[in-house]
DNA sequence: CAAGCAATCATTGGATTCAATATGTATACA
DNA sequence: TGTATACATATTGAATCCAATGATTGCTTG
């Protein structure tokens, strides 16, 4: 904490946005705690203005919660809500994949996505994955579904999956990191990377439907992550963003 | 115009909103052009602060963009960018419907999705549709989307479909004014209403994929009906929401 | 002793003020 | 005559101030 140098390049609004955004996913506010402004304004060191501003963007990101009565909370997910939250960032990137296949993405745009490609092929060869090169996947990863995204060519689609993927917990790589004390770490890393292939080559070949279906497909790994890290209660603490978690019937 | 009376019941803000968009809508503000926060106080009669908290909703909302420099201007729209809104948004409703068939919606949650179709095969039984029956049918079919949409059980799923609905030109009911002069009008809207009846027996017979297939077609209803619409250059004057399209290459 | 009402206090929503930056214009120089 | 620079002005972003509403606590009464 105590980031106090007043960075002049960005504005106090963003600064709070940001600072409150990761005290909520570090569970530093818990769900359904009511935020007070005040208190906002003390741990942020911006005014009452900026900080309303964070909290109405926040609201929009679908980390807070409006209060009837005025003022914001913390927003509480069930497990089902995140297993939805990924089959629906799935569904999203899957008709990015069929807008890039069937509107014919140009070779020179297929380049960059294809070069992303073969470095994760490099990382994922490798047997025992080392703890960085996990990490590395992960910023990789990220990049792979960031290229797919903006190959739709859809200003639209694009926003729609960077909104739906703000939520740390459906982000493409927001499991990866849970998975890689799993035995099982490896061999899933080999069918991502595979489903990764395969959409590369839909696209290619403008197979739309394929490229669709491979994306459903891929996301649903993201699920399976989350439900082998849950029932094996291990390594629970690389996923901060699970202090969101609480079951449907808690207040 | 001159909503002047307080109206204590509702805030500021929300006025300021709503003020924003009926002129970004009708027009009265251009796409592209900056949206001067002192100009919005005049015209929506709030303070800067409300004005500039409704500016940051409208943003999320999509209708406006933030200029780097600062301020917000009027977002426009290529009609790729509606067609793909629209297919975007038959995405979404797809995949509601496909979680209300999968995960077996009860009859009881069935029974009002019934009695809208009920409701809606009045009005289109007559053939010649009168305006009223049009009017009415807009409303029945924002109900039947609604009801829909909800019948998912998702609460991710549902407020993203409401996001992505609420640009007016990717709303369900978006463009059924539009149709009401042209030839064909009975014609697409007996086909809609067959949509209608054909997900919700899909949806009880458990038939997810194709409750899912049939809500994509259903939405590309409405992206004939803006082509035909656009093509004839007919009764645009019934779609205000035009005003935000604007051909790629312009200032 | 419990329940309801009233009063005080805290907290949010809105208004105004202040400062900093960006933009536009005019002038001077090349 | 065109371009660059400097200055003036307008506009946004932030901070403080004010008002109104909701919550909490204590007191009174049944």
């Amino acid at each position: 904490m105590a980031e106090r140098e007043t960075d002049r390049s960005v504005s106090q609004t963003v600064r709070a946005q940001l600072a409150l955004r990761d005290q909520i996913l570090t569970g530093g506010l818990r769900p359904g705690e009511r935020i007070s402004e005040l208190q906002a304004v003390e741990t942020t060191g911006a005014s009452r203005t900026p900080v309303r501003m964070a909290l109405v963007r926040l609201e929009e990101e679908g980390l807070l919660e409006a209060i009837p009565s005025g003022g914001f909370m913390v927003k509480a997910f069930s497990e089902r809500d995140i297993l939805d939250s990924i089959e629906l960032r799935g569904t999203l990137e899957g008709l990015a994949a069929r807008f890039a296949a069937e509107r014919g993405a140009s070779a020179r745009n297929l380049e960059p996505l294809k070069e992303c490609l073969a470095d994760l092929d490099q990382l994922v060869r490798r047997d025992p994955v080392s703890e960085e090169a996990f990490s590395a996947y992960v910023t990789m990863n990220a990049r792979f579904h960031a290229l797919l995204t903006e190959l739709s060519a859809s200003a639209p689609l694009i926003r729609q999956i960077d909104r739906a993927s703000a939520l740390p917990f459906a982000s493409p790589s927001g499991f990866v990191m849970a998975q890689s004390k799993l035995p099982e770490a490896h061999q899933i890393l080999l069918i991502a990377q595979d489903h990764h292939r395969i959409v590369v080559d839909a696209i290619e070949n403008r197979e739309g439907s394929r490229a669709e279906a491979v994306m459903r497909e891929h996301a649903r790994l993201a699920a399976r992550n989350l439900r082998l890290a849950l029932r094996s209660r291990t390594h629970l603490d690389l996923l901060p963003a699970l202090a969101l978690i609480q079951s449907p019937g808690l207040a």
